[in-house]
DNA sequence: GGGGTTTCATTAATCATACAAATATGCTTC
DNA sequence: GAAGCATATTTGTATGATTAATGAAACCCC
């Protein structure tokens, strides 16, 4: 038993059998095999029955489970996971044929990200703006070495979200975190060049100039030109 | 003690616990006033301590809630917040002042809906135009009294998100459910018109055509419709 | 034999209690 | 004062006993 039950760091017990199940789930490991019971877990882990039970609990709130009395625990079907969850989102990584999913983020990050620059362009307040202005100061350091790019990246994508101000937008900072990130691995090397500072720059500007038209547009075009290179080069899919 | 304690129906005790904690979280009961330690919700609540500490670890998996021994449960940052999560979502439509909360569902439903109306039009297989049509077909009929016209929106709203074949987008369903739901309360029969059905109509007949630049602006059309109603009369934004 | 009802076994749900670990707070000491 | 230490508080972990829910099997009546 416990096959793949790395320790899983983390705070405490809890945390770590959440981590451990979680990582199970959604890998696949009980597609076909059924979930353990309580009392198998607990043994399985060696953990009491306390612990199990709250890590299942946090499982279920997150929608990857579902308890009833004899029935047993069982694994929700994936279109009932919280995808958005942050855990799940790490979690959703760890398994194969990922490509797949880093064009689901993309055609997603295409949906929300040029719509909150608009936003941004429209509401955004002097924190916001230069939330956005660092991000940006980051990326141009990071060209020349003195910061990491990935990070200013993402820090420059995120406080265009937080910008928006709309919580909702805000909500896929994880997203699109995970997103740039493992575009890094796929892609290998894609960033960092003159041309995408130019590009986010061009965002800045018109979300400064309250232009929320060519914000949006800016926008768009930073994320088709990721795009491109995931799908390919099979160009970016509608709007012609 | 427990001013706001009303049963919350659930399934079982640590189901009532946490849509009663949740609620005064999100609403706001824990705003100024500390949040307690777990004894102290046992013996509000009249549950025992493996009770509340299931109900609070579920809280955590949402984002609501953090505890660390010592320092005691402390209630997270709103940003902390997993908005997605159903049961948040709707705690959040219980607190006031949520003119403002259709408002940002709108824009999310503006960023997400007509994109994943594209990439139906795109990739929608044969179940997914048959899920969006069977939407349709249940409006027509509601508009003759033969079903709940509101469901019947909703219902075609959610196939549009599904057969984009992105979970992510699919994900919605219940922020769009919600978001329909809760204009009808605020704009007080506002569907229902013969217009209404036509501009669905031209949606599913877009990606029918599988022309997905057609199917993202027939929905845009639709949910700025909807938009203008909130707003007042003051238009809908950018992308003129 | 068929259809409904009851019983039963299984499993999660709940309660209660004990002890362990972490860590702010305040005291003590230098 | 500053550093170190004792203590009290709060969450974390473990365990045993009991209750409630429920699918499945046994049963009974027709």
């Amino acid at each position: 038993m416990a096959e793949d039950d790395r320790p899983a760091p983390g705070r405490n017990l809890t945390h770590r059998l959440l981590e451990t199940i979680g990582r199970q789930i959604v890998t696949g490991h009980y597609a076909e095999r059924p979930f353990p019971t309580e009392a198998e877990l607990a043994t399985g882990h060696r953990v009491s029955r306390s612990v199990t039970r709250e890590a299942v609990k946090m499982l279920t709130a997150k929608g990857l489970l579902s308890a009833r009395p004899r029935l047993g625990t069982t694994v929700q079907p994936e279109a009932r996971w919280n995808l958005f969850d942050p855990d799940v989102l790490r979690w959703l990584l760890e398994r194969p044929a990922s490509v797949s999913l880093l064009r689901q983020f993309h055609q997603l990050r295409r949906a929300i990200e040029p719509t909150a620059a608009g936003l941004a362009a429209q509401t955004a307040d002097a924190a916001g703006l230069a939330g956005i202005a660092d991000g940006l100061v980051r990326m141009q350091q990071a060209e020349q070495g003195h910061d990491d790019p990935l990070e200013a990246d993402i820090a420059f994508h995120v406080a265009v979200l937080r910008a928006s101000n709309n919580p909702f937008f805000a909500q896929f900072r994880d997203v699109v975190g995970t997103a740039l990130r493992f575009s890094i691995q796929v892609t290998n090397r894609i960033k960092g060049g003159t041309a995408d500072v130019a590009a986010h720059g061009a965002v800045l500007a018109a979300i400064r100039d309250r232009d929320a038209d060519r914000a949006e547009r800016a926008m768009l075009a930073i994320i088709d030109d990721v795009s491109d290179l995931i799908e390919g080069s099979a160009g970016g899919g509608p709007r012609a």
